[in-house]
DNA sequence: TTATTATTAGACTGATTAGTCTATAAGTAT
DNA sequence: ATACTTATAGACTAATCAGTCTAATAATAA
């Protein structure tokens, strides 16, 4: 069937590696050579499976933007009340933005490197921000249907004003956030769409 | 008084110009070639007068941050009422985040380039990460007394909630933020801390 | 004038960058 | 076996990176 000498690695687990190292140190400031190391595969290998640096990127901002939409989407628009799905992404959120790493949002960690100004990069950016909040507004209208949100709340503007803030918080957790600061942006948020 | 050839260029303005190429382009994707073409300086000049580029970048956040800080700290605790303060602050983030350029902020730009990695870098834009929560913090709770802001809100957790929204705003605007975004956020930050 | 001092212009350096080339290795097909 | 095909190892390339060196320049001091 297959010809030729068998690959040494795969390619998921290899792209997986990559999308870590992009995710951590950024576009701009991994290497090619980093990269090789990082994913333990030839070079020439990296070459011919993934194109070129800007490929390999796109593929794993692919990879990150679709498992984290998807899993955050999943959630929100569950089955049962949508107040529970909603804490349950506030939930996952909290646990991201206070765990040790300062890994943040790849997303975000996107955003000032020399790769935006990639036409096919930013248009994906853009296709992906647009996910969460999406998702976000549908949960608060079938929370406030189902009576446990507040019906007089916008719940586009909430929904956008969320987004906003945990993309901020992301930011913020790459230098010094504390735990506080992001509970008090949680818990406001909780209270906010609360039925009085 | 002075001995030896004069300068051809003038420190501050130098160092302006420098500030606004790392804001724009970022530590890592701006080259020292870049530097003396955009600071219109020689490259010598640049060594002597600012040390080097990590030297350079420091003068240049300094610049940025105590600016930026004190411009919009100077408005919300300015006399008068605070609420009128805070929403002068709110204009001002507006006109910024819905302005042509895509320039974002620096502080924002700075999170997931290399130089974080530096401790002195590290330590200057953490502490000046506080200062604009904490005038905020001030004001809020000014206002809280004057009279025209909700007493019943938790001024700290309220401050924190505004400052990440802004600053996940500043992100966004990098790639595509509509305008209409950024309007929802501000109103419902204005109608969170207004009187019932 | 002459000595002294600081700045400028621009060539230069060694390290690192993304990407390529070539010879060899390790499989399958006939 | 032998041909064919794909992958690996690692040397190589041209461009770019941050930073330096040197000779010429332009000012003041004596």
């Amino acid at each position: 069937m297959t010809r030729g000498r068998p690959k040494s690695f795969n390619d998921n687990e290899a792209l997986e590696r990559a999308m870590n190292l992009f995710w951590r140190v950024g576009y701009d400031a991994t290497s090619l050579d980093a990269l090789v190391g990082e994913m333990k595969i030839p070079r020439q290998s990296l070459y011919r499976t993934f194109g070129d640096k800007r490929g390999l990127f796109i593929r794993a901002i692919e990879l990150y933007t679709n498992r984290m939409n998807e899993s955050i989407t999943q959630v929100l628009l569950a089955d049962g009340l949508a107040i529970d799905n909603i804490n349950r992404v506030f939930q996952l959120w909290s646990e991201r933005l206070t765990s040790a790493d300062k890994q943040g949002c790849m997303m975000q960690n996107t955003y000032s490197q020399s790769i935006l100004a990639d036409e096919d990069v930013a248009a994906l950016i853009m296709a992906q921000q647009k996910r969460i909040p999406q998702a976000l507004e549908e949960a608060l209208k079938l929370g406030q249907q189902q009576g446990n949100i507040n019906k007089s709340i916008d719940a586009r503007a909430i929904s956008r004003t969320i987004t906003s803030s945990i993309n901020g918080l992301f930011a913020l957790s790459r230098t010094n956030l504390p735990n506080e600061f992001t509970k008090d942006v949680i818990l406001t948020f909780k209270s906010l769409i609360q039925v009085n």
